[in-house]
RNA sequence: GCGGUGGUAGUUAAGUUGGUUAUAACGCCGGCCUGUCACGCCGGAGGCCGCGGGUUCGAGUCCCGUCCGCCGCGCCA
């Protein structure tokens, strides 16, 4: 018996033809006369119909014994659906191939199946840790098999546009030097060089620019990474990037080559133009400081508004409003501890419009959510009547009528509207502000719980600081052979924090897809960055004295960019969860439920690559 | 590391102030049914209430500990 045709193919134009489908056994309905199965394959799933009166009675045997997820091989004669006696038509609109049905003829059974722990259907509400502990049975369901298969597109279409744009497919290893600083490395012992370890790849970062050195000129790979760090909803501990690296180009000509990427792969995989949004083929760039004030993060969701309002100028202007808690702030400032244009405290508003029908109960929900956040409350004000006066907030009795009037003003807030603030450590507030917003913004159905409601929000977030605080000192944000923007050379000595660099991030929908940089490959600017952060020449040598040695010979100017297939992935499967893209995904805790993985070895197997373990107790 | 939330039949869930034999739906098994397509009807089986301790005459329910899933914070250059 060979296959003719995949489940989901046979259409009107095969009637009364013959064909065999091989599948499985999806669903099976008894009528005491006439047995439905309906077969199933990765392409779709046909209604095989053993009626008695033309199906042989060997093949109906074996529709009798057969259940749910056998595997079967039928051969059969493809028929209209026809009608019932009263005219109305059995053809299902719901299914591809509902026009037809197949009259079994003869049936092979390639193999039983246990009945599985759950059903292999798309509606079966089942928990995740089920799912992934019979996870080849998950991928079964066809949502699972869809998300697959468009992430096979997209890999195909990525690498179909990038060669087709003179780029070179390189492997990097995966098995490299540890790299203290940044995310956390996954170790792997040596057996040959006792105490000695591999880690596994965080990013082929520096080998890509080293590829850059050898000429290579335009590098991509699709490539799986690696990180030690705990997970998140969209983030796995291994994961998969299209890792790009240029020579000879800026970052107009990086964002170009990106752009037409992502328009490719939207229109290639799912047929959607986004032309209709961007038509001059580029998504809009919005400063990392606009970004910052406006939304609190770095990768917006510019699909609603709710914006910030940053009220710090006014808090020091007006001494804290008569605000006992905001007096200390506004204090520091007028002393000069803190710098206005580098402001270590803040405060924000955010006007939420109509925001009268929100109950004190709600508020209160509200404030639960944001002290999740490390914040220490939600102060609140309901504006009222023409005169703006605030209500059924904590701060009404102390504001004075001048600072209140301003915060009226400078945040557009009237009569009806609410107005949610917080103050503080600047970090603090911008993350509880950015959540709050995006929070708010699901539950004011702006935007949906998840997807992307048919809009697609791109921008590239540009000019971050190189720098960013820590301990007091100056950390780099970014990975250190970030170019910083040449008119802020000199700053690196003097204002560190001032400095802007050519980082870049893409942004669809509120996730950071992609994030790279144009890299620095001048030496004497080099030093002064590792002077800036602290770092001594003998440690740069020590961390990254291959690549630095390597830019000493030739470095050609040079930039890149990682996108991070799988959350794309995600946005287009319009699904929540990195895991319904990833075949075999990890849990929260970075435990695989299929394997069992991680487990514990032998002590013969410790031994070998010489390592003792500890009990943790 | 921290916070939140959950773990009861194969699956998803309900289970009241602690009180008789722990419910339901779907699935499974058996029977009936010739046009269903998440078929329908009748019947049946199926439980370490995550695990360990404690309180109590009595614990799915209360307390302590622990493991696991999920969500978030920290973390992720």
């Amino acid at each position: 018996m060979k296959r003719t045709h995949s489940c989901g193919a046979l259409r009107d134009t095969d009637i009364n033809g013959e064909a065999i489908l091989f599948g499985w056994v999806q669903n099976r309905r008894d009528h005491g006369g006439c047995i439905f199965i309906d077969l199933r394959d990765r392409d779709g799933v046909t209604q095989v119909v053993f009626d008695p009166e033309r199906t042989p009675a060997e093949a109906f045997k074996q529709a009798e014994r057969a259940r749910s997820e056998w595997v079967l091989g039928i051969r059969g004669n493809v028929k209209d659906r026809g009608t019932k006696d009263d005219g109305t038509s059995l053809r299902n609109p719901r299914l591809a191939t509902g026009d037809v049905e197949l009259i079994a003829q003869e049936v092979t059974v390639f193999n039983k199946a246990e009945t599985p722990p759950f059903e292999i259907e798309d509606h079966i509400k089942t928990n995740e840790d089920k799912r992934l502990e019979y996870r080849y049975l998950d991928l079964r369901r066809p949502k699972l098999q869809r998300n697959l298969i468009m992430r096979s597109k997209l890999n195909h279409e990525t690498r179909s546009y990038f060669h087709d744009n003179a780029f070179l497919e390189v492997e990097t290893p995966f098995l490299v030097k540890y790299t203290p600083g940044g995310a956390r490395n996954f170790l792997v012992p040596s057996r040959l060089y006792p105490s000695h370890f591999y880690a596994l790849a965080e990013s082929p970062q520096l080998y890509k620019q080293m590829l850059m050195v050898a000429g290579y000129e335009r590098y991509f790979q699709i490539v799986r990474c690696f990180r030690d760090e705990d997970l998140r909803i969209d983030r796995q501990p291994e994961f998969t990037q299209i890792d790009v690296e240029m020579s000879f180009i800026n970052q107009d000509d990086l964002f170009k080559m990106i752009e037409g990427l992502v328009f490719r792969l939207w229109k290639e995989v799912l047929g959607i133009d986004l032309k209709q949004w961007y038509p001059d083929g580029t998504f809009p760039r919005l400063k990392f400081e606009d970004s910052m004030r406006r939304f609190g993060n770095d990768k917006p969701d510019m699909r609603f508004g709710l914006e910030h309002v940053d009220l710090t100028e006014l808090v020091v202007a007006h001494k804290g409003g008569g605000i006992g808690m905001l007096e200390p702030m506004a204090q520091k400032f007028a002393d000069g501890t803190y710098r206005k244009d580098l402001p270590e405290e803040i405060c924000k508003a955010m006007v939420v419009p109509n925001g009268h029908g929100f109950s004190r109960k709600d508020i209160d929900g509200l404030e639960k959510y944001v002290n999740g956040m490390g914040a220490k409350g939600l102060a609140r004000a309901k504006v009222e009547g023409d005169d703006g006066a605030w209500v059924q907030s904590p701060l009404a009795k102390m504001v004075t009528d001048e600072f209140r009037l301003a915060v009226n003003e400078a945040t557009g807030a009237k009569d009806g509207d609410l107005i949610l603030f917080q103050f503080g450590n600047e970090a603090r507030v911008h993350a509880v502000m950015a959540n709050l917003r995006i929070h708010l913004g699901k539950l004011l159905k702006l935007i949906p719980e998840s997807g992307s409601a048919g809009h697609w929000n791109l921008l590239w977030v540009v000019d971050p600081p190189l720098f960013e605080r820590e301990d007091g000192g100056w950390a780099a944000a970014h990975h250190v052979f970030t170019r910083p923007h040449d008119e802020c050379v000199e700053l690196l000595e003097t204002d560190p924090g001032k400095v802007l660099c050519h980082r870049y991030d893409l942004v669809l929908n509120g996730f950071e897809i992609g994030g790279g940089s144009i890299r620095l490959h001048d030496p004497e600017v080099q030093k002064k960055v590792f002077s800036a952060i602290g770092l001594s020449d003998e440690e740069a040598q020590e961390k990254f004295g291959f690549l630095l040695d390597a830019l000493t010979y030739g470095a050609p100017p040079h930039g890149g960019i990682a996108i991070g297939m799988d959350r794309i992935a995600m946005l287009a499967a319009e699904t929540e969860s990195i895991r319904d893209v990833i075949a075999f995904p990890k849990t929260q805790r970075a435990n695989c439920l299929l394997t069992q993985a991680p487990t514990l070895v032998t002590p013969e197997q410790l031994l070998e690559v010489h390592l003792k373990t500890i009990d943790p107790s």
